[in-house]
DNA sequence: AAATGCATGCAAGGTGCTTGCATTCTTCAT
DNA sequence: ATGAAGAATGCAAGCACCTTGCATGCATTT
C-alpha cells in the first residue's frame, strides 16, 4: 500500500462522509481547491478504495422501523460450520443491520430494525431461536440513542498520518 | 402524517440506498419511470424526511482505524444528571461511532473504532473510565464483521403498507 | 543549474438536472 | 354511464455541473 493522504484528501473525504451529494464545485469551496482537482481526487481516493461507495440516510422511524434491539447470541456449539450457518443465517435476514463476533462470554452481537414488538417477537422466537446454530439469545431494546453513526472520525486535517507532500 | 409511499418510492429509496449517486437518469432505468419524475419524488422524499441525507461510506481499515469494540457501560448512579453528563461525554468523542441505552443490566452500549490496541488503551483508561458518570465497562474486541449496514430492511417493492395509488 | 515529475487551474465539450406544459389516468359525483 | 376534477406522467428546453486536455508553476533530484 503505496498510498498516501495529504490534507486535502482528508478534508475532501469528511465532507464527502457529511454529505455525499456534494458538487465538485461545493466541495471545492469548503476545502478551497478547484472543481476539477476535486474531480481528479474523488476519482482516485474512489478507485484506490478509501472511498467505498455512497448510501442514501434513510429516516427509520418514517420506514415504520420504531424497534431497534440489540441481541446477544451465544451459538450451540463452537465449531467452524456452526459459525458458517450462523454467519449464512445473518446475511440472509433482512431485519439485521449488523453482526459481529466478539470476544468476551457473547458470541454474537446482532443489531436489529423491526416494525413494533410483534416484529421482535417474531424475529426472535419464529426465526432465530428456531435455527439449529443458536443456542441462547439475550435481547436488549434500544430505549434511546445517544449518538448515531454520522461517520469514522477522520484525523484531524494537518496532523500526523500521511504525508503532506502534494 | 399525510404522505403514503407507493412502489415507486420504496424502490427508489431501495436504490438510493445501495447508491446515493445514482443521477435521476440511472434511477429511472432501474425503476422504470421518467427521469423528471425520478427529480420530482426524490426532492419530495428528502423534504418529507424520508431521505436524511447521503453520506459517503469510507473504508474503516484503510483510514488506519483497526480496531471495532464494543462497549458496556454501567453508570454510576442513575439519575438524570448522570445519564446527560455521559451523553455529553460520548457525543464528544469522535471514537464513539454509535451509543445506545438499552434495557438490561448493562446501562450503555457504545461501538467505537481505534487506531490500534494503543488507542483502545488510551480511550478506555483516559477518557471513559476517569469520567465522573462512569462505574464500570466491559469491551468486547469485534473479531469478525458477520454483517456490516448496508441500509434499512425496506418493505418489499409491491407490498402491503403504503397505497399504490399514485 | 537543469531536468523531471506532479499538482494545479482554466476552458470546452458533453452529460445530467429541473421546471413548464400538454396529455393521460384515476376517482368521484351526478 | 358520463362528465369533471385532481394528480401523475413524459417531453423538451434552459441551466448547472462534470471531466479531460493543456499549459503553467512548484518541488525535488541529479
Amino acid at each position: 500500500m503505496n498510498e498516501q493522504l495529504d490534507t486535502f484528501d482528508l478534508r475532501l473525504l469528511q465532507e464527502l462522509q457529511k454529505d455525499g451529494r456534494l458538487t465538485n464545485n461545493e466541495l471545492g469551496e469548503r476545502i478551497a481547491l478547484s472543481p476539477s482537482q476535486c474531480s481528479r481526487r474523488r476519482t482516485r481516493l474512489e478507485s484506490e478504495g478509501y472511498i467505498r461507495g455512497y448510501q442514501a440516510n434513510l429516516d427509520r422511524q418514517k420506514l415504520g422501523l420504531d424497534m431497534l434491539v440489540v441481541i446477544s447470541v451465544t451459538l450451540a456449539t463452537h465449531n467452524r460450520d456452526n459459525a458458517r450457518r450462523f454467519s449464512q443465517l445473518v446475511n440472509g435476514l433482512p431485519e439485521v443491520l449488523e453482526a459481529y463476533a466478539l470476544t468476551g462470554e457473547m458470541d454474537y452481537h446482532l443489531k436489529i430494525a423491526t416494525r413494533g414488538l410483534a416484529g421482535l417477537s417474531r424475529f426472535v422466537n419464529d426465526v432465530l431461536l428456531p435455527h439449529e446454530s443458536v443456542q441462547h439469545v439475550k435481547t436488549s431494546i434500544v430505549l434511546d440513542t445517544l449518538k448515531t453513526f454520522e461517520g469514522l472520525p477522520v484525523p484531524a486535517s494537518g496532523s500526523s498520518h500521511g504525508d503532506s507532500s502534494r
